[in-house]
DNA sequence: CCACCTCATATTGTCAGACAATCTGACAAG
DNA sequence: CTTGTCAGATTGTCTGACAATATGAGGTGG
């Protein structure tokens, strides 16, 4: 892989183009996580099928198809006759899924030494368009979202299992449930990115473990997370 | 929970009974699950819609969402106008799931101390119940597997947090997959259970970290259970 | 003999329509 | 205040159908 076999034919060339061709069942589901992740579908409301199936011009087995790709990715819940809702974030699944990042990030962290070069760019690269991002200012609250998680999920690459990785990115997709159902959070973005390269600069330096170390420094940073979180549904 | 709030009107009494009304769906998700962890299906056999539907007595489209449910487990793959086969373990995945599996497990060892009475207590009734089967010795092979997979995950349930459980069971779900393509993994079931031994031993006595700790010695349990099945699965 | 093309067949992806079972809410009765 | 009843709405499931695509056999030409 990654070397072009000298292919006379070229038949395992262009590995990398793709026509959009996706199913109709996850275009659905791709257009209804968008409405969700923007705030347009607010938490708890009822997901009618007929009414999907009339708007989106598609037919009623492919929106039950796709409510159930929704209910399994946990942004959904499906209650028996009654169908299916958005997901509602209650405190105590935001601490949840706080809880297993630290366990996820966490185990990427103390992968930094032994993890692949690319890897650790990539970890560099994302904080770099994070801060890039907030500097600029020209950045929507959405975006700013986007890459803030992107970076915790690198964190998560560095462990270099995919499985780990798809977990974390099911937690963030959880986590911008529950930010869509807030205005705007009231955190200073110029003081998460500097926490952000604090963290980076302690990984560099080698200081993972014991106190003042990017372990435990993640757990004050994704603890922090969680009770702005937590503080903002609150008001609702 | 547990105790009866002497309600007058009992409005919230009988929680604990139901029925077994489960969906058509779920069911025939169930036993396409049991069929493939029993061997029934075979690793890579295709799951033909109209062959289900006329044998299982349902219709089509519940079958489609059945087989929709084992994909998003993993438990099967489907490839765009091909269908959809049993998920066919490799040995990349193997490594992979047991990277994972040290992960979460590890995170539920380092929480033995500070984890709640009655899950220490779970954790001693797994590995009892195992050890118990593995005595007795009229236990059948699926039967040690199960115990053996759900002393794993509760360690995994030391951290108290629901969606790293979830995670643990999916992992085990795959593992049982695999296991089910070997016909028999030539491991002593005795020296396994003695190994679950040591290790509960030591978290009893408070030894976690550093070389001949508990966490260290999870690895390298989870290590030799993966070149175990790996070799397993290549003798096929 | 092998590469290539054509075509019949099987299977999936999607749709339309229908029906019974169940939930909801309101209203009447004890 | 609880229970019984009923109309409307929604889901869960079935039947039947059609187009798009993959599969495999067979024929053709080099």
């Amino acid at each position: 892989m990654g070397v072009m076999p000298a292919a006379p034919t070229a038949r395992k060339a262009f590995t990398t183009l793709s026509v959009e061709h996706a199913s109709t069942v996850s275009r659905v589901a791709a257009e209804l996580r968008r409405a969700v992740f923007e705030g347009e579908l607010e938490s708890g409301t009822p997901l009618r099928e007929i009414a999907l199936a009339e708007s989106l011009g598609v037919s009623r087995p492919t929106v039950r198809e796709a409510l159930t790709v929704l209910v399994a990715e946990g942004l959904a819940t499906r209650e028996p006759n009654r169908g299916v809702s958005v997901a509602t974030p209650r405190a105590e699944s935001v601490r949840d899924v706080c809880r297993a990042r630290w366990v996820l990030e966490g185990a990427g962290v103390q992968a930094w030494a032994s993890a692949d070069a690319v890897r650790r760019q990539r970890v560099r690269a994302t904080l770099e368009s994070y801060t890039a991002a907030v500097r600029g200012g020209d950045a929507s609250y959405e975006d700013l979202n986007e890459r803030h998680l992107a970076f915790h999920v690198s964190l998560v690459e560095l462990t270099g299992s995919p499985r780990l990785v798809q977990m974390a990115e099911a937690l963030m997709d959880e986590l911008k449930l529950a930010l869509a159902q807030v205005d705007r959070l009231n955190r200073n973005a110029h003081d998460e990115a500097e926490s952000h390269e604090g963290l980076v600069e302690l990984l560099e330096a080698g200081r993972l473990n014991g106190p003042g170390g990017a372990h435990e420094f993640l757990r004050k940073h994704i603890e922090d997370a969680e009770v702005e979180i937590i503080e903002a549904l609150r008001l609702e």
